[in-house]
DNA sequence: TCTTAAAGTCAACGTTGCGTTGATTTTCCT
DNA sequence: AGGAAAATCAACGCAACGTTGACTTTAAGA
């Protein structure tokens, strides 16, 4: 029986400010270590040491190791979300750099955040509360680039095609190249272009 | 894996013997056990007690759990690295067919085999042994693929542009939507129309 | 100021699942 | 038959997770 009321992301809730303090110093010891060692060679008791506390402790603030991931991978999407949505409010008059922006924004967050992304894309599969976060986010991008595409009122080149779909598919080529590109180390900047290239040749604006 | 004896026409040998029959049972119990439970839920004492045998006994024939998955996936790289061979050989006079019949391979094998290639997919970044399998047999793929593309000196609407990193863009995002579509258990028909229609307006043939 | 409930901390425990070992039985070859 | 190689298993050790219950600190109200 758990004596704390978590939330359903598996927060406490209502932190107090001691303990908000103590929370954020494990998410960013957390953050370090994944950055330096991986998700899966990061333990909850070196998670717990570095953040100057035993493994017993830790267990106050988080639920479980996965809600320490979730929890930074959070982190991001809020980050992500905001930056989805006050784009999407100052939109440009043309859909060509409307779309290049939201790739650029998205290079700029695999740029800073390669890490912590990589693990949300590698977890996803077996951690439910990631999945969510995640599938919840990419889902947002997919419905702003679709409203984007609708509003273009793009030509299709062969007859009709569910563009949905092939929207769908862009964004998860878009995360898949990314996240190729973060994994080998190589170029964001040459992963964007690439992406570009399809998108445009896939969706031709008018 | 097992030092088999071949003769000189590469057959092998000796004719199944108990051990290989019992290898057999072990990694179709395996892919029984990932269909239904997952990687994750499948513990080796699951999968020995299926097989018949106890734990121990398991690790006569496998050095860890990884390898039996290892050796599950192996099974479809062989197959797939056959397909992609013969289809080659026989090539058809039209590019546009010898793409499309590749993608009709790849929506077989997903169909087929999906929960296996979905273990692929997913234990790739944490199991070194099948992520070397898994690109191997994906940079089959994208040689293949390749050489079709310069064949056919396909258009390049716009310019200059790496064909190669477009190519490998396009393969790793047919991978994604054909495993989107198999974790979703929607149509793999209707995968296979959105990955032609994008591979078609990407690569443009003559 | 004293009281006390909540917040915070920790050592020790229990569990699961992986991989190892050494001893034992079965099979196969000569 | 007899010995080497193949096959089998019970028991062990270990890492990492998550839990418990008891202890200390903090802060807020009588």
């Amino acid at each position: 029986m758990a004596p704390y009321a978590y939330d359903e992301n598996g927060r406490r809730v209502m932190a107090p400010s001691k303990g908000e303090l103590r929370e954020k110093s494990i998410l960013d010891e957390a953050e370090k270590q994944l950055i330096a060692v991986g998700a899966d060679a990061m333990t909850v008791e070196s998670i717990a040491t570095a953040a100057g506390l035993t493994r017993g402790a830790l267990y106050f603030y988080f639920r479980s190791k996965n809600d320490v991931l979730a929890a930074l991978v959070q982190r991001i999407v809020i980050e992500l979300s905001g930056a989805v949505s006050t784009r999407q409010k100052a939109l440009p008059n043309l859909p060509q750099d409307a779309l290049l922006s939201a790739i650029d924004l998205t290079r700029d967050l695999w740029s800073r955040h390669g890490a912590v992304m990589r693990a949300a894309v590698e977890l996803s599969p077996s951690v439910p509360v990631i999945a969510q976060l995640w599938n919840g986010a990419r889902e947002e991008i997919v419905e702003s680039l679709q409203a984007l595409v609708v509003a273009a009122a793009v030509e299709t080149p062969d007859g009709s095609s569910d563009e949905d779909a092939l929207v769908r598919a862009l964004v998860g080529m878009t995360e898949r190249v990314f996240y190729d590109a973060s994994v080998a180390g190589s170029s964001l900047r040459t992963a964007s272009e690439t992406v570009a290239t399809i998108w445009t040749r896939v969706l031709p604006f008018p």
